[in-house]
DNA sequence: TTGAAAGCGCTAACAA
DNA sequence: TTGTTAGCGCTTTCAA
């Protein structure tokens, strides 16, 4: 039916021209005379070539992939984080190979990465052992934990500045008026966690407050509306919780709403972290800290591409700022 | 620093066995002496030996690459449709390219796809050209249209059975009792779209019913926002809506209870469509209509890698059952 | 079971 | 500007 895969020597035999001929043709700084890649061009569209990108990737040693390993798609950072990684990734000439990532399979998926020859790996909320990290700066191939660091690793990191969030929010609700003030974790070993985490007492103690309950949502939805029940299963309640990000934060309005039957923000105020698109609709109408996403992006980008053209890993840590969105789900401060 | 690289050639030397018996240390069903395959192994694991992909690829003339485009990931159906996707495939041994389509763009992405050899292609809520879906084919490589389908072309498809669920929901709000009931459509080119309005007009009609009214949300937040207000700004407002997916359904919701005051259930019935994680949260508890996506998904792993090992493209059209979850957003019928 | 040899489709010197 | 010539790192006959 159909000729089967066409090769460049084909285009070159119909155009009359050698095969490296073809190959500069559709190489983009190549010295080909105007005619020839025109006749090239025509040969080529009428036997429908396309080519071989594997091939090309081989020898010249550009494979033009970019690695992207992301661990969750349920809260809607994610999606938000891939989908603008692609379309810039794609517009630079770049192509994405997405994995998935189960817990303790990171180090096997990188691996992989590496035996497609992909030119630079995204980590979204995942980390790696320093070992893979070594392997893949040795290689050549730079690393950026997007959401995360790990101070240990050579892999280069951008994140949001979590610490400064925290204390943001500390502020905010102690402004409001707030005396037993509780926070839910996420995930423990995060990075993000442990900074808000930090900066949210910081925030209180700089105010001589105290934390008045913790618990641990671990990031998840079914569990974070768990943490909630226990947090306020005592006597006397909270009347406001900090949600190390927006996610559990729903789970925890849920919870706090229809479960107990009481009031956001009249009776407890609520704030979370991230600032995703399901923040601002109007069923939650969530005061959160706002992730730059954009310029987070920006700056993993700037990171990984510099260090593919320079052909040299070193360890870059580029830190976004943030902002509160005050909406409805905490009492707003009336002083000042 | 570190030996950059180290090739099959290098471990066949310290392993003091030929080129090619590496390459059978690392073939899965090749045949090779259990001594001389550790042997290998050993000198493998102490170069830090990564068969080259790429280099396989090429010969054996198996990427282990799927591609997948997707238009948005802004409707969570899609991100939790990736998401599985990719965890499936990682399982059976492919890795996933993805795009993200940019209207008009869509065939020169699958030009992408095919230059890097990709096995299969996944096409979520995107349709592609007849033509570019007929050299797909004619390379054989199978290509399957998920949540969409065109008629005309020879890439398989996975859908709903949109037409159905569509007339549950007309039956659901006839029997609710409700008198002016609207449509809130979604991209009018897209074949879910079209489905569930047809199947939705029919079953109104199977009560002697016809729609109240009709706007066009284009499947998309603000624009649905859009309609919305278009659809209550006259005197007389419609009792219920019928939303073409659950993204539109949100946003409706808003602007019905924030911006217009209305009540749901009680004074407007909102009924959407997918079942997305947010549709059962409590801020929205959305009546809609379920499209089973791990089955969905199956089906399409099935027709894929059924095609990718026969080396066949033949065309299937897979369609899924749907059912009705009833939560609080519409008024439930009273009667059997 | 093993090794030698022949490429897969392409890019990249090197001459011409 | 063009063609010739080597390979990139691997799989796969084909003999041994």
């Amino acid at each position: 039916m159909s000729k089967k895969v066409v090769t460049s020597a084909d285009v070159a035999r119909m155009a009359e021209v050698s095969q490296s001929a073809v190959s500069r043709a559709f190489t983009p700084g190549a010295s080909v005379a105007p005619e020839t890649r025109s006749k090239i061009i025509e040969a080529a569209n009428q036997l429908g070539y396309r080519p071989n990108a594997l091939a090309r990737a081989m020898i010249s040693g550009r494979s033009k992939l970019i690695a992207m390993l992301v661990a969750y798609m349920d809260n809607q950072f994610y999606p938000y984080v891939v989908e603008l990684f692609s379309r810039q990734l794609q517009e630079q000439g770049y192509n994405v190979l997405l994995f998935m990532s189960d817990p303790g399979q990171q180090d096997r998926l990188v691996q992989k990465m590496m035996q497609y020859q992909v030119e630079g790996i995204i980590m979204a909320s995942a980390t790696l052992s320093s070992s893979i990290a070594r392997e893949c700066a040795d290689t050549g191939i730079p690393v950026v934990l997007f959401n995360r660091y790990v101070p240990s690793t050579p892999a280069s990191s951008v994140t949001s500045d979590n610490l400064h969030g925290g204390s943001l929010v500390a502020d905010f609700l102690v402004r409001g008026g707030h005396e037993r003030i509780a926070f839910i974790a996420g995930d423990e070993d995060a990075s993000t966690n442990r900074d808000r985490e930090a900066g949210f007492y910081k925030g209180l103690a700089a105010h001589g407050i105290t934390p008045w309950d913790r618990v641990v949502g671990g990031y998840g939805f079914e569990r974070a509306a768990q943490a909630a029940r226990t947090l306020f299963s005592g006597e006397v309640k909270p009347d406001a919780v900090f949600v190390a990000n927006d996610h559990m934060a729903f789970a925890v309005m849920d919870v706090i709403r229809e479960e107990l039957g009481l009031r956001v923000p009249e009776d407890v105020s609520v704030v979370g972290f991230d600032d995703v698109p399901e923040a601002a609709w109007k069923g939650y109408q969530l005061t959160t800290v706002t992730q730059r996403i954009p310029d987070m992006i920006e700056a993993t980008m700037s990171i990984l591409l510099e260090q593919i053209e320079h052909q040299a890993v070193k360890k870059r840590a580029a830190v976004v700022g943030v902002n509160m969105v005050v909406r409805g789900s905490a009492r707003i401060p009336s002083s000042q």
